[in-house]
This record gives structure tokens, C-alpha cells and sequence, in this order.
DNA sequence: AATGAATGAGTCTTCATTCAT
DNA sequence: GATGAATGAAGACTCATTCAT
């Protein structure tokens, strides 16, 4: 690294984006809390004090890929929200993308579901806001369905959550029976007759 | 406290119980990893050193309790399959006995799920040895349904776990539509209508 | 002490001798074991946390500066074992070495004689090591006056234990009759009048 | 044990001799400091608080079967010393008492050496007492001997450490050459080779 | 006489963060 | 921009001793 060079913001999220993922394994394998300082650090191939460069302290770590992430898939289910589909293929591929996503990004989710918790309650709220949105997105879609008679009247939102509920395991099982996209199909073929009329 | 008297088992399990319920609402705000035993002490309102009196070290604390909920949701939904009646009924019969399990024991249960992982491996597969017989249970009875010609086709493991899986959003939502009761049927009607032919 | 200066090797010996000797007459008047870290840190003048900059733990403290002296002595000893004299003039030699060795570092081995025993068994043994190829090298220069004709058949191990046995006492008496050297060279008389033919 | 009945004096002591040796033991492998008094109330096969009924504290443990070792070896130099002998023949017997006292105790010993600078400041004044009535005693069989024209004129306090200090190396060392008797027998050859005119 | 429950003081060690260079 | 030395606060855990029974 040359001295006296000015990161550009870019440039920065980018150094960033290296030293989440290069800590990322071991925050899974032992815990957010549990990783020190030091250890993210040597993991990122840098001064301890450096990390303090690119972010305010320990949380901000996580804060800040989390957000993407969310944002990420918020954007691309508004996308799929917006396509002139029925409200069911819409449900289907909102759930699909979803599920792509997190096995994309399986540590990081994991992460975050088990090391959210950690955050300071602000940035646990901001948080909470963004899968609201998510569960009204999907929860409006079901009520689409029922509205044009292709579902029963179900609780729209109890409906939408189950959904939800349901991606995470699938990713993360210790004992998958296949693939989880294969997985995720069996589910939501029970889940769309379920709802169905 | 009397001092010099000495406690019988049972009076040692109560004192664990009533240390471990002093200090869950503090472990489920600030997570376990971040109680410390001087917290724990003064919660219980007893000397720092008493609790090791009653528990090896902190991750005892945590077993000591998991170990017996577990053991407990696995016996009555034991005692539910072994009765004689239709594997739909006992299937839903058991869920509702596992969710008003976790309704009485909600900060129990919450713990377990995010703290759970703060616990050593080894204890951590004793747990999941358990998960997995429960789960075994469920896939059997829907096997048993897919045999008798009422369940279609599924792959009774996804099933069986996508059913578990909606139980605990259901208790600790922040954003409930009813009863966890309530919406639990809700969901059941959904899953049950979703596997039947 | 400057804050974010890198230190060289040489630098960090230099602090780590200083650190231990601030704690060496507490380390000798109390006990290795009885004196904390705490107290260690304060007699360094430095925060508690920082001596784990420099050892890695209690005992590493200790032994940091032990291996050295034993190198040191053994180091002395083969060097005037080389010399063209007498075997009964290298030992007297090599005794007197080892005592003026002493003298200079009457505290750090008066620490070593009581204290050794706290290191780790594997440590100990490294210590037992330096101390047998001492032995050895007595012995081997007693066989080579008794193979000259100079010294009697006395058992050589036994006797060159005894002679080293009481360089330690000399130093450490509460009733000296004189200075160490004098002392020694009356024990030194005794031994070699003792062997000789 | 029956309770409510009372212990006479030597009943007492015999049991504080049993706790001592109970955990004689572990006092060595591990050191009087690191073994705790939960420890020893184990090994002894009591209860923890029953410990002080036999003695004051953890130090009293130690200091009270150090009295009697000491007394018992002076006591025993003193009826040799009043034999009808030369002063060589005493001399002889003395430390061969004294060796012969150490073999028979050799952990008890190990453990004075080691551990007798863990006692109060005050119990090792004491045990210097003894020491220096036990070195004085030497001295005079010493001065005897050059009066009477069998010795060198040594300096006798010097040669009285000296042949002292050689006794304990001899039982523990790690690299016997053969039974502790034997060696001795040696050194004493040795010695008295390097005295004698 | 005998016990073990209770405890406050103290142990070693870790860590997020700061700051002089 | 980058670093690692420095540190106070805190952590889990241990222990000699007391005391009610």
C-alpha cells in the first residue's frame, strides 16, 4: 500500500468488502463476539489499528455488508414485484431469487441470523424495517391472490411468514435430502396447495 | 440461605432453576456471551463464587436447563405418537403440544435458538441428537400418511422440517396477526391442506 | 514509552529484562506464585495488560531469562574447558566462574534454585538438560585427572555433584565467614585435598 | 467418627499426622500453594471446615510436622554427639543418622526444602534456629577434631555447610549412581580425605 | 465434633480502542 | 494512510476461611 495516497469512497468499500470477507469464516466459526480485533486484523492482512480506518468500531463491521445485503434483495424482490406476472409466478420467483441469494451468500446469512442479535438496538431496528417491507411486499401478494380468487382466505401475513421461515433451514439443514433449490420446489408446491382453492 | 446445611438433589435443581430463570430475561436481552457471572450472581442475589456451587462453569448454566426442555417436548410428543389415532391427528397434536411448550417456556425457547450455538460442540450434537429423533418422529407419521393413501407424495423429511421450522416465528414474531394458537392453525390448515390429496 | 513506535527484537529484550528485573526481589521475597501480575505491571511501571506484550504469560517470565543464564554458564564453562591446562586447574577454574557468575546474579539464581520448580514440567526438563551437560563436563574432567594419575578413583558424577552442590550454599548463607570466594576457595581445598592422590 | 466426643491432645495429633500425610503427595507434585484446602480436606477424607479444627490454617499444616522433623534430627545429633567417640566417628554417625532420617523421609524433606520458604517469616526464623544449632553442633565436632590435631585448620563452619548441604542432592537426585548410602559414603570420603591432615 | 454452603477478594488473561510516530 | 505499543475495564474462575446447623 503506497503512503499518502487518498482512498476514493470506492476504493474504501472495497477494502471494506476484503476485510468483511476476510474475517467472514471465522465469525461463523466462532462467533462475531468471540473473534477479536487482532484476529479480524491478521485475517485481513493488516494493522490492528487500520481496521479503524475503514470502519468506527467492532459493530460497524457487520453493519455495513449487512445493509447490502438487505437492500440487495429488497431491490431485486421489488423488481420481480413489478414484472406483469400473476401474483403467484411472482411469489414463486420472489422466493426463488430469495433463495438464490442466500445460497449465494450462505455465510453471510448465517451470520446474520445468528450474530444480528449483536448489534447495537438502532441498527437492529433499521434492520427489522427492511424485512417488514419484505414481509408486506409478499403478505401483498397473497392478498392479490385472494382478492382475484386464485387463494383461500388465509391470514396474509401468517402466510407470508411461514413462507419466509421456511428459506433459511432449507439452506442451512445438516441433513438436506437434495439441493436446496429441490428442497425449496417441494416446499412450495406444499405451500402453494396449501393456499390454493 | 442456611449455610452449613446440606442441600439434596432436588433442592440443588430448584436452586439451579431459580438462578437460571433470575438471569434469562438478562441473557435473552444481552445475549449469553455478554451476562457476565458477577451479573448472574447478583440477579440470583448470591456471592459471585456460590453459582459455581451450582454449576461447573457459565455453559452449564445453559445445559442444565436445554438438556431437560428437550428432553421433555421429546417425551410427550412420544407419548402423543403411541396413542391410537390417525397420523394427521397426532401429527397436529404434537405440534400443538410443541408450540404450547414454547408459549410457557417463550424466553426458554429464545434463548435456545440464538444462544444455543454458544454452547461447546459437544453439547451442541447432544442437542441436535435430540432435534433429530423429533424430527424423525414427524417424517415417520408422514410417511405413515403417505402409505395410508391421505398425504401425497412429499418428501416427508422437508415436510416434517418445514412444519417445525414454522412453530418458532410463530411464538416470537414482533408483528403477531393473533394467538400464537390462532396462527398456528392458520398455518397447520395450510400445510395440512398443502400435503393432503 | 513511545506509543506506536515498532520495536526491534534487541528493544523488546531489553524491556522484557527490565520487567523482569523490577519484579525480581518481589518474585524472591514473596514467591513467583504469590506475586500477581498486577503487582508485576506496577514494579514495571507499565499497564497490567502491556507485559503480555512482551511474555506471553506468567511463566514466561521466569524462563525468559533463565535460559539465558544457563546458556551463559554453560557457555563460560566449555570455553575454559578448552584451555591446554590441567584438569584439576579448568575445574577450580570453571568453579570460579561459576561462582563470580553467581555473585553477579545472586538474586536471579537464588530465584531459580526455589522458584524453578513453578515452570511448566517441560520447561523443567529444558533446565535438567543444560544441568546434566554441566555435570558431564565435570565429571569428564574428574575421569581426566583420575586417568592422569592426579586424583583418586573417586565415583566422578558423585563427586562433581558434590563440588557444584555447594557453590549455591556459599552464596546464599546467612552466616558467611567471609566473602564467597574465600569461602569457596576453603571448600575448593577441602574437595581437591578430598580427591587427590 | 463418633461425634460429640471429645479428642485428647495425642488423638489430635495423630490425626494431624494423617491429614499431612493424606496430602504429603500432592503438596510435592504439585506444591504446598497450588494444592487447595478442598484438596486436602479430599485426600484426607473429611470435611473442608474440618480442617480447622486440627489446625489454625493452611500454613499450620505445613509448620507443624516441620517442628517435629526438625527436633527429631537434633535430638538424635545430640545423643550421637554425647558418645564416647572421636570427633571423626561422631561426625560420621551424625550424617549418616542424618541421611538415614531423610531416606525415610525423603517427601517430607523434599517438600521442606521447596516449600518451607512458603511459611510466615516468623515460622522460618524458627526453623533457622534449629538449622544453626544443628551447623554449630558440626562446627564444634569440627573444631574438635583440628584441636585434637586429626583435622587441617579449616575454616570449620565452612566445612560444617559444606558437608551439610551435601546430603540433600545425594537422596534426590535424578542421576543416582547407585543407593544413597553408598554415595554418601563416598562424599564422605571425600570430605573427610580433604580435612584430615 | 463435623460439615458443606456461602462469599469477597483476588487470580490470570483478553480485548476494543487510542495515539504517537 | 498505516502501524503496533499501551491500557483500563472487564471476564471467568479459584480459594481460604467462616458459620449456621
Amino acid at each position: 500500500m503506497p503512503k499518502g495516497i487518498v482512498l476514493t469512497t470506492d476504493e474504501q468499500n472495497h477494502r471494506r468488502h476484503e476485510i468483511f470477507e476476510a474475517a467472514l469464516d471465522t465469525f461463523i466459526e466462532k462467533g462475531f463476539v468471540e473473534t477479536s480485533m487482532r484476529e479480524i486484523a491478521e485475517l485481513a492482512g493488516m494493522g490492528k489499528s487500520s481496521l479503524y480506518d475503514y470502519f468506527g468500531n467492532k459493530e460497524d463491521i457487520l453493519i455495513f455488508v449487512m445493509e447490502e445485503a438487505l437492500e440487495n434483495v429488497l431491490n431485486n424482490a421489488r423488481r420481480i414485484n413489478a414484472l406483469p406476472l400473476s401474483p403467484e409466478v411472482r411469489l414463486r420467483q420472489i422466493i426463488e431469487m430469495h433463495l438464490e441469494y442466500i445460497v449465494e451468500n450462505k455465510k453471510l446469512f448465517y451470520l446474520f441470523s445468528y450474530e444480528g442479535r449483536r448489534m447495537s438496538s438502532e441498527n437492529q431496528q433499521r434492520a427489522q424495517q427492511g424485512r417488514y417491507m419484505y414481509q408486506d411486499m409478499l403478505r401483498g401478494l397473497i392478498e392479490q391472490g385472494i382478492q382475484q380468487g386464485i387463494f383461500r382466505e388465509v391470514d396474509p401475513l401468517v402466510a407470508a411468514r411461514m413462507l419466509i421461515n421456511t428459506i433459511i433451514p432449507v439452506v442451512y439443514t445438516s441433513r438436506p435430502t437434495g439441493a436446496p433449490q429441490v428442497m425449496m420446489q417441494e416446499i412450495l408446491d406444499i405451500f402453494m396447495n396449501g393456499i390454493q382453492k
